[in-house]
DNA sequence: CAAGAGCTATCTATCGATAGATAGACGGAG
DNA sequence: CTCCGTCTATCTATCGATAGATAGCTCTTG
């Protein structure tokens, strides 16, 4: 095609990664997706190893560009959290989709070592900008912060797992809105 | 071997999926791993997604009896909830292992219909657990107790998937003690 | 009791499909 | 002419699944 191809080939594979996973990530079904053969695919992503950390680094990559943008455009710590977890939620209303990095996640003893390291880079990504929006106002101890910026992450990871395990988006509503009752979310 | 071979198959069978999940399930390295060939596995169960349902099934099932083993053992709701955190954390310090149902749910999509009614029903029981534990002494609506049940047991599941995507358990130790710390764990 | 029928559990061997990966030809653009 | 991108064609490995044979046990029946 005369778009470049890379990028067309990067976007349906994210998607198959976030319906499928790594290993449901196929080089046929990808390329016939895309309209090209399997063979390149492969010239422009030797292994699927270098496409899976290419998938998942441009995917924390845009994460800290979409999050920071709520920080711009919001003072409110709620109203950003809420855009937060729309993020995730999104995944889940586009076909029971998951955050790439959570079911790679899930299946990380099959991934490549360069794969692992841009999915904990994910992980990071959250963590910190989670941090931030915490970190606003409050002036507690950092190393509290930090706990429940990785609390609030992992909480959110889970109901979005919970709830695609069950094919119901109105599950990651309820424990969404129960976090927030707890507390556990501003 | 001379031990009932099914349950045999079953158990290493459990143990594979919890470390790679069902995906991850392959009849001929089962079928080395228990030491029989893997017709022999096809011979107890048909098909894959028999096996899988199989596992599920039981997993369930023994999930019922260690829950309410702690409700006999204590009435306290703290003690109670923080044994029901150490069946997941057991997870993780078996080789960085998951939850069988918690990764299932992320292959959702790869799933026979008979796996994933399965899966739901793990969901159900944690669920009903919980609700079971919190309504101990407390006497609220029982529809915000069944929403905050299905918030712990969200919030658990993915402290576990962001603690194995990091392979370090102290992850899931520390978002545990997070969620205590802001209320959403009694 | 003894013989044969049928069942259980396993084996060997193989099937078609699909996985990721590679070599080499071809065509268009600079 | 050369390089870039894509193609055709193919490779090896593995997948779940099946066919057919066989040893050993059990149950029936004369």
């Amino acid at each position: 095609m005369t778009a470049d191809t890379r990028q067309v080939i990067m976007d349906a594979a994210r998607a198959m990664v976030q319906a499928r996973g790594y290993n449901g990530l196929s080089f046929r079904d990808l390329a016939k997706q895309v309209g090209v053969k399997s063979a390149s695919v492969h010239y422009h992503f030797p292994t699927k190893g270098d496409l899976g950390a290419a998938l998942a680094r441009r995917y924390a990559d845009e994460a800290i560009e979409i999050f920071d943008g709520f920080l711009e455009v919001s003072q409110d710590v709620g109203a950003c959290m809420r855009m937060y977890t729309d993020v995730f939620r999104s995944a889940l209303s586009n076909d029971n989709r998951m955050c790439l990095c959570g079911i790679m996640a899930a299946e990380h003893d099959d991934l490549p070592d360069e794969v692992r390291a841009e999915v904990g880079r994910f992980t990071d990504v959250n963590i910190r900008w989670l941090v931030k929006l915490l970190s606003r106002g409050k002036k507690g101890a950092t190393g509290t912060i930090e706990q429940r910026a990785l609390a609030i992450f992992a909480a959110v990871e889970g109901a979005q797992l919970v709830a695609r395990g069950r094919g119901d988006i109105a599950i990651y509503d309820e424990a969404i809105e129960a976090y927030r009752a707890a507390g556990l979310l501003p």
